[in-house]
DNA sequence: ATAATACTTAAAGTACACTTTAAGTCAACA
DNA sequence: TGTTGACTTAAAGTGTACTTTAAGTATTAT
């Protein structure tokens, strides 16, 4: 299959410029013109563009996805430096997973104590002495439970 | 307790320039000054210093941070905009959550892969064709865990 | 007394990842 | 035939969050 920089745009939900930016600097690459000079994307380019939205969602900058891709044109050659730069984004990714928790815990507890000044402001009442964190929710014990497996390592 | 510039850049590993400017846009406010112009930071700054570290580990933009603190100063009149605001950071967690931990198993594939590469290179032998996604280890199990629960919801 | 260190300011500079602009080409439709 | 819409390019511009620079002041150490 073959497709125009719309349909790669919309599919990705990406803009166009964005895609041309990419081709620019690199990471995309061997993207065929049709006689007028338009782009042409692959199959090759839908799958490198899923990988480049994963590696984004891992926190990695386009330098880093950019060695990735480099590293993988010879596998063989690179595997050191593949294996470093895939270890230590796990690492990475494990630590801001314990980090965000803890934010997010903290987000929570927020909510539930604002939630508790909402409910005396709505109800023309003075705020309760007692109003502290409490209640988790479903989200909260589950990501919770994550935690403290990840704390026995 | 009081703190220089020096020891609040060091407690919370932030360079003296960042606290400069985080007073410049409003983020620390009420910082006194001795007779010579050095600044002078309070308890009260060691605690929004934590409060902006953690919302920062939330994803907050250095304007949302405002906002909260903006809101905190009159809790019952900001109620609406605050809860807003809570909430609507702790539902972009739990997205971002699931997003990661997606990536996160695609990063564990590209490891198990590239280990058995690593493996064959350095056996000197041929990549055997069996080479796959498995073994999954202890922090990815952990996680799943928790994806699972979510995915309930 | 002199030199190093630690701060001060305002303004300019940096890094990253795009995004916009301006001018032009080409194909399809009324 | 003309105009609309989708593309093209190179270059300049944007937003976020700092960071650096340059010039100056004050305290501390030798």
């Amino acid at each position: 299959m073959t497709y125009t920089i719309a349909q790669i745009s919309e599919k990705f939900d990406v803009a166009a410029s964005t895609l041309r930016y990419y081709e620019e600097i690199g990471l995309l690459t061997n993207v065929e013109r049709t006689v007028n000079g338009r782009r042409v994307y692959s199959d090759a380019h839908v799958g490198r563009l899923s990988a480049i939205n994963c590696f984004k969602k891992a926190g990695m900058s386009i330098s880093e996805i950019q060695d990735f891709f480099e590293y993988e044109k010879d596998e063989e050659k690179s595997i050191d430096d593949m294996m470093r730069l895939l270890r230590r984004r796990s690492e990475i990714m494990l630590e801001e997973f314990a980090e965000s928790y803890e934010s997010y815990e903290h987000i929570l507890k927020k909510l539930d104590y604002y939630g508790h000044i909402e409910k005396a402001v709505k109800q023309k009442k003075q705020l309760p002495k007692w109003a502290n964190y409490r209640n988790k929710d479903y989200h909260q014990q589950a990501l919770e439970t994550i935690m403290q497996r990840l704390k026995k390592d």
